[in-house]
Order: C-alpha cells, then sequence, then structure tokens
DNA sequence: TAGATTGTTAATCGATTAACAATC
DNA sequence: TAGATTGTTAATCGATTAACAATC
C-alpha cells in the first residue's frame, strides 16, 4: 500500500481546506497556516503532502493552485468517476439529487432499486432501474463505484451483486457489515454509526468535569 | 480519554455484527469469530472489549444478549438522544425521514432551515422551523446533537449558532472544515469525502498489478 | 480432567511529532 | 545576507498483535 490510510483519509480534508483558501484569496499555503487551521501539527502536514508529486518552495510554503491540482489528481483526477445507487429510498434519491458530487469529480449514472413499484418512476433525470439492468449498465457505461443505500437486510446481496457486475468499490450506508474479496475496497458511511461515535465522544468529554 | 479514538470507532462496528449473530440466534460469541467476520484479529477484538463494563467467559466467550448491552450502553444507553437537522434540503429531509435512528437510540426532534420558504413545510411529522427558533427549542427540548445539512458555506455560521444554541456535539455533512471549541466534538460524516477516499484507494489497488 | 478462551502483559509495528540541515 | 520554511531523518508515542498464565 502506497500511501498509509491515516493519510488517505485526512488528503480530502486538505483538498476542502485549500480551496476554502483559494475563495479567500491566498495562493501560498504554509505547512503551518494549514495546521493551525485543522487542528493538525505542521510536521503532519509536511510528511502527508510529502506524498503528492509536487513540492513546496522553502521559505514560502506551498503554492495554493498546485497544491489543490495535486490533491484533486491523488483523490481522483479530473475525469469524472462514474457511480450508480442502489436503493431509490429517501436517502438514495437525496444523493442522486446532490449537485456536490460532480464539484469533487463524481458523476451519478444510474439508480436502482429492488421494487417493482419504484421502477419507472423519476429521480431528478434519472429513471429508477430494476436490479436485472445492473450487469449491463455497469459494464455499458463503465461504473466504478456503487453505492449502497438500501435497508440493512438486503446490504450484502446487493454488495455481490455489485461486485459481480464489475464495480471496483463500494460506498456503504447501510447499518450492516459487508464480507468482500480482499481487491474491492469498502468505505463505510453509515449515519447512525458516525452518531454513536459522536455520543460516545461526547459522554467521555462529560466524564472529564 | 478514556477510550482510545480507533476503539470508539470500531464499537458500533461490533454492536451492528453482535446484532446480527442475535437475529441468527448465536448466543455466545467468542473473539475469534467476532475478529474473523469484521478482519480484525482476536486480540484487538478482546483489547477492545476489556473497554466495557462486562467480562467474557473463559472457554465460552461472550455472551450476546449482554454484549449487545453493553455496547449500547457505551454508545449511548437506553435513553434517546435528542437531535436537530439543520437544512431542509434533500439531505436534511432524508435523514429526518429515516427510521433506523430511533432504533439506534437517537430522536430527531426538529428540522430548521434559514430559507422563508421552507419555513412552516413539512417533512414527515415536523414543521420547518426558522433559525430564529433554534436557541429556546435545544433548551427546552434538550437537544444534545445537531446534523449540520447545509451547503459548504454556511456550515461554520450554522456550527457556531448551534453550539451557542446549547449542543453538545456536531455531526458534520458539509463539505467544510468546522472550528469548534475543544470541548464539543465534531464527527464529519462527509459523503464526498467518503467517496473521494474511496476512489484512492480504488487507484492504490489497481497500481498493484 | 483436558481443552478452549479469556484478560492482560510484553513485543512489535506504524503513525505522529520533533529536530535540523538544506534552501530559497 | 538573514530569516523562514521545506523535506527528511530520528525520536517518541500510541495502537495492534503475540504470547501466555488464569480459568471455566
Amino acid at each position: 500500500m502506497q500511501i498509509p490510510k491515516p493519510v488517505i483519509r485526512r488528503l480530502p480534508v486538505y483538498l476542502i481546506r485549500v480551496q476554502e483558501m483559494i475563495q479567500e484569496g491566498v495562493e501560498w499555503i504554509s505547512s503551518h497556516d494549514m495546521a493551525e487551521a485543522l487542528g493538525f501539527t505542521s510536521s503532519t502536514v509536511r510528511q502527508d503532502l510529502s506524498y503528492l508529486s509536487f513540492s513546496g518552495i522553502s521559505k514560502r510554503g506551498y503554492e495554493a493552485a498546485k497544491l489543490e491540482a495535486a490533491l484533486t489528481d491523488v483523490l481522483g483526477g479530473d475525469e469524472a468517476t462514474h457511480v450508480i445507487i442502489i436503493g431509490a429510498g429517501n436517502l438514495g434519491c437525496a444523493i442522486a439529487m446532490n449537485k456536490e458530487f460532480s464539484a469533487r469529480g463524481f458523476e451519478i449514472r444510474g439508480i436502482f432499486d429492488a421494487d417493482d413499484g419504484l421502477q419507472g418512476t423519476t429521480v431528478g433525470t434519472m429513471c429508477v432501474q430494476g436490479m436485472h439492468e445492473l450487469r449491463p449498465f455497469v459494464k455499458r457505461q463503465c461504473i466504478e463505484i456503487g453505492i449502497i443505500a438500501v435497508p440493512a437486510q438486503a446490504a450484502q446481496e446487493v454488495a455481490d451483486k455489485l461486485i459481480k457486475a464489475g464495480v471496483q468499490g463500494l460506498l456503504n450506508l447501510a447499518c450492516a457489515h459487508l464480507v468482500t474479496p480482499p481487491d474491492i475496497p469498502v468505505v463505510h458511511a453509515r449515519l447512525s454509526t458516525s452518531l454513536q461515535e459522536l455520543k460516545c465522544e461526547i459522554q467521555i468529554a462529560n466524564k472529564l468535569d
């Protein structure tokens, strides 16, 4: 593995911050500025950014525009990554309608649901497709990522189907554990898990008093 | 800090798995079973579970029902945690309608939006409120957590208002970095960040070939 | 009892931080 | 030039894993 996981998790955060600073008109960013804004140490920032194919300059720091480009590149490059959503419930539809993703290099190409009643209905500019259409669609449209937005009990089955259909990675929103082959990365983005994590941290913070 | 962060992040995952196993009728769970299912080592499992106020039994393992109770307890207990959502866009509304949270101990009590046009509209059983109602509402309803589901440029302002209003922690869905006092924990649950992380892992997996 | 599994200590591994020579 | 900031090495810190006595 080239870049350690903790670093990978921080890279999108740097990108967010760089873009904010570019908005503010900043042209050069030092590791100290970045560290202070994000609550890291400047050592961590320099160490992390050394994984990029791009260097800072002594005395001045990192050129904001070039840093943005290098981060964008390592996080997926400029070509849009094709994504589909499985599950046309509230959450699936909300994601399908979200315009933020295209700005970050992700293009939602389709939405699927196992429920016959939902098939054929429209979500934004897309038409909900049935699961039997999944496999040919993934091949035809070169879909790289599948977002799992179905109830927990259906999640593993959907994951299996997505992998069989040929996606290269999964974003799991379902409150279920997924078993996948080692070459298929999974990132979990479960809201209820995040809420539990937060609640746990609140309790610990309260105990310190 | 009592429980290390990596452990806190794994606790909800254990809970998910325990509940799945209880569904399957399992009564005793060994650290090895758990480790194999989740892709951890059994050492990690035992080490993590030792933070709970509950012990396993030699030769048999952990009693499933008691393990579930202990995990539930450390992640927030049985009393529902009161939550509000700021932002009545697609994502905010989808979360408001989600029934999964109540099963995990979180009760969504209100939804707010700065947009006059949305105020007064209904989302599920709730009525969208204006930001000036935030502060009294948080006090009155003992709101502990605020979920930020607004556009990135409004996120910091909303965070400040939530903290002033008295919430104890923030769940941030916005693509922005937030500055908060040290006693207010923030958990980020940004979909686009997770997608970028996933994309980065896919690229690394592909390079290994 | 013998075997399996825990809880915990010690060893290893990896990530973060500190320090500093190189450099613009 | 002098000062500031990088990239990188070495030191520290913390998390994970291995090992094993205790035990049911």
